[in-house]
DNA sequence: TTGCGTTGAACAAACGATTGTCCTATGTTA
DNA sequence: TAACATAGGACAATCGTTTGTTCAACGCAA
């Protein structure tokens, strides 16, 4: 059993209370130097660590982060994770993960068990469009911060990225490249990236006076699986899209095991694009030309506007918006396979 | 803020107490039927949740456990987190997630704000053989299990697999396929895995009559970059090694990598063996061949483990080591690409 | 000697929940 | 009617810290 307070007092014959000024370094505390001195050999000899749930209790502050997502497995989120975790710890904070797998059932009991073990704060990046889950965290009054999906526009703190942008910057440099069929593998409809990102390949086609196809959209969710079955669907068409843009990495991969299975050669039959430059993109065969965002940012600037609101206490409703950048590389370009290492800054940040 | 026994009491004229054995459904609560009712309609009007704190600093349980590995951000690691999250989340258990980057010190500082936290339990992923760490958690009384690699022989609860089979396996193969000059690069030598993969290595060698060769066997740690250089020197030596085998899945990633960058054929110039099967194994082109380990079952495994020790309040020695089985992917035979989903079984489990 | 300012700590009330024990009305039995 | 169960809750201690307040003893000046 670890040394409490009342046992260290009961050794050096004074009050609990006046162990933990010693160990608090309280400036306010007027004491002998010899008693002091005693305490704190004392509090060395024990490796004295107050109880946190103790502390917890009376401080009202646990000192823990949670970060919800749907799956750690996939390195979009893995990497998101990292960026929280290496802003919050050196201020000591612990973060709790928690995987959704996408269901919102499951999103909103972890928050309820978060907001009964009086988390400090909380960082989503499984929200959906007007999720009730994100309504009911700001009804409990529990700092919070959207990461890379927001759920009502503009109502909350948030961490993310230009999607309409980047989708725009993708599909614009399809077309670029000469293609006139090209396919969308879209994100859900309920999940804001999915909107947005659609959004901006329909408005890169209307840019261009290319009429969009609507069976060249296919859902395919987020994951690779999703991916090759909608990639599959499109590439089977009896006009097949000459390109991709996938909504996600992960997804755009699913479609080059689609379009290898069926015999196509990338980019020359079918050339993809992705989004977010996950490590895995740049290993491909080709590389994988993909919308490059700063996720280990997007995790530590969270965690900042985080750690803001919980110092402060106060609601924010800062929204910092990376901006996307393309990279190409052979998935588009034959042999263009580009340098590692570029960087985002963000591109605007209101309020 | 929320909702507190007091209030409800206050509101519902009872004492606290009733409250709370009303929403614990305490068995052994002798109550007027009409207050029950009254009771009940306010707890499920308000909401109510005990407040972890307080319950934790009463019950001494705090229902939450923790997960310490290198980095979520390699794919062994998220896959093994999220069997512990499987293994325990149903049971009511949230988990914290420490990445330690290798470093002990961290490692170190983790383990001891966890302990300060009172988290009912730790997963330790991330120790080194005859670690100052691990003695010292044990000597906390903390329910702990250590996941992959192991830290003094027989001592500790560990959930693994057997690296000296696996290692053994993966070098047989290569043997078998006729190589002659095989190089490792090997795992440190302050970490069980890295020092048993190296012996198992050694030991096929013996097995087929090949003398080992110090020149051909390099340090490449566990990353992907250590991996890349590790390989770009085996295979710039004067009479090259025409097969490696890898520590690690990373560690292969990393040499296909530096293959790829000095124009050698995988596998016609250099044939490659991974370790653990990690999904990215079976993307790479050619696919890794790579001893596969049930890498989500260890964690599942290990939580239930843990989970064990909390119940019953007592230490186990319990070891539960996995059987490793090789899949042979392009990486090694041409065009021999394994079908997906292999499972391991438990080989044998001591005590 | 009285009075006052300091010094050096002790006291005690929280923070919210859990749980063993005690108390007070009823109703029942002899 | 006295004695006694029993039902239905109230009481209070406790978990380990933190922190505002109080208090005794001492030194010093008047």
């Amino acid at each position: 059993m670890p040394v409490t307070l009342k046992e260290l007092a009961a050794r050096a014959r004074v009050h609990p209370s006046t162990i933990s000024r010693v160990a608090n370094h309280d400036p306010s505390l007027r004491i002998a130097p010899a008693t002091r001195a005693r305490i704190e050999a004392l509090l060395r000899e024990t490796e004295y660590r107050p109880n946190g749930i103790a502390r917890g209790l009376k401080l009202r502050q646990t000192f823990v982060l949670a970060v919800v997502i749907p799956d750690v497995t996939n390195p979009f989120f893995a990497a998101l994770f990292r960026g929280v975790e290496d802003g919050a710890s050196p201020l000591g904070y612990n973060v709790l993960l928690c995987n959704t797998d996408g269901s919102p059932e499951r999103q909103r009991s972890h928050l309820q068990s978060l907001h009964a073990r009086r988390v400090d704060g909380v960082l989503l990046a499984s929200t959906f469009l007007n999720d009730p889950t994100v309504r009911w965290v700001r009804s409990q009054r529990m700092p919070y911060v959207l990461v890379n999906r927001f759920s009502d526009e503009g109502h909350d703190p948030f961490v993310g990225s230009d999607d309409l942008l980047g989708a725009r910057l993708a599909t614009q440099h399809l077309v670029e490249l000469g293609h006139r069929r090209i396919g969308h593998l879209a994100g859900k409809a309920t999940v804001s990236t999915g909107v947005l990102r659609r959004r901006g390949y329909l408005a890169a086609l209307a840019d261009s006076g290319l009429p969009p196809d609507p069976r060249l959209m296919a859902e395919s969710g987020y994951s690779e699986e999703g991916g090759a079955q909608a990639a599959e669907r499109l590439l089977s068409l009896p006009d097949p899209p000459t390109a991709l843009f996938a909504v996600t990495d992960m997804t755009a991969v699913g479609a080059f095991g689609a379009a290898r299975r069926m015999g196509l050669r990338i980019p020359e039959d079918v050339a993809i694009v992705g989004y977010n430059d996950i490590p895995l993109a740049s290993r491909l065969l080709p590389g994988l030309t993909t919308v490059h965002v700063p996720i280990h940012e997007f995790g530590s600037a969270a965690a900042r506007l985080l750690l803001e609101q919980i110092e402060t206490g106060a609601q924010s409703r800062r929204r910092l918006v990376f901006n996307p950048e393309l990279v190409v590389r052979g998935s588009t370009v034959p042999g263009a396979d580009a340098p590692a290492g570029r960087r985002s800054v963000p591109a605007f940040a209101t309020e």
